[in-house]
DNA sequence: TAATAACCAAGTAAAATAGTCGGAAATAAC
DNA sequence: GTTATTTCCGACTATTTTACTTGGTTATTA
């Protein structure tokens, strides 16, 4: 599992969907961009993705826009990873067993387990745990007001 | 902390040298070059750097080579990964806390987070843990065997 | 029918990665 | 004291990956 700003920007956006979906029917891109300061262009690829992944589902049209597919309660931010960024072989065999002579390598242990410790701790975290939190909380209210003031969207804004 | 097949290569190198160092005074960049099928000229390149972070010492000439500057005991995989690799902005906001509007993004503890399980993970893991371990000493029994049959080098041969 | 927004494929510029190349300096063996 | 060995050092380069953009098409609502 790889880790880039891709990944980055899908959780944060995915964070952003959690919080809105209460407001509106559909979160559309457009809003999100604004929010996270990502490119529409860009977004529209994640959340490709994000959909091809099943963890949101998009509407087409005036008022479209995407939603979870699921509580956030029950995706990780794993998965969310999971489904921009290309897998990386942290292993340098690619998964296989055979990168020396047929067989594994000295260190071949050393990186799937810490692979797995990786993977562990993104897929035991939930967005839902994320979005709860008391300083995510803030952040989003304190977001909301900075966008409200300054450019008159129709929704409400967060960062 | 980011993770590089360079950083791998170096746990990797380093490993060998934990290995050999009882059986020669030096062991030469030229033997590890055999064992992990890596160039000597990349090999230099990280063994330059392994060398800046104070983790071996160099000595030049024929029989010429490096030792681990500590105990294998007392070198963390970390250590060694941290002194070939670039360090990464897992954050984003490059360790800052103004990456949006002087404050903190939505995301930023998630990444600090994640950041410091690996680091600690990989900390906690001394480099002569790796090489006590069964496994460990079985695979290199093995190239022993197989590099010896097959190349005839002056050394014992690991892979 | 006009506007909105998802959907899709391909292209591109910059950065990072994974190396190579060509030499210089130190040291040991002969 | 010459030769071989090996570290040491800086620069260069090819490839891959990343982070996007561009230019459309299709669905849906007003």
């Amino acid at each position: 599992m790889k880790l880039t700003t891709k990944g980055r920007y899908a959780v944060t956006a995915m964070m952003d969907l959690a919080l809105h979906q209460s407001e509106h029917e559909h979160v559309s891109l457009k809003s999100i961009a604004n929010h996270q300061e990502i490119s529409v262009a860009y977004l529209e690829q994640i959340f490709s993705k994000l959909k091809a992944g099943g963890l949101v589902n998009g509407i087409r049209g005036p008022n479209g826009g995407y939603r979870l597919s699921r509580s956030a309660e029950s995706i990780s931010i794993f998965e969310i990873i999971d489904a921009v960024d290309e897998p990386i072989d942290i292993t340098r065999c690619h998964g296989k067993k055979d990168c020396q002579d047929g067989e594994v390598c000295l260190t071949h242990e050393l990186w799937t387990d810490l692979s797995n410790q990786i993977s562990s701790f993104l897929d035991q975290l939930k967005l839902g745990d994320i979005v709860r939190s008391e300083r995510v909380r803030k952040v989003a209210a304190r977001q909301s007001m900075r966008c409200t003031e300054a450019q008159q969207t129709q929704h409400v804004s967060f960062n």
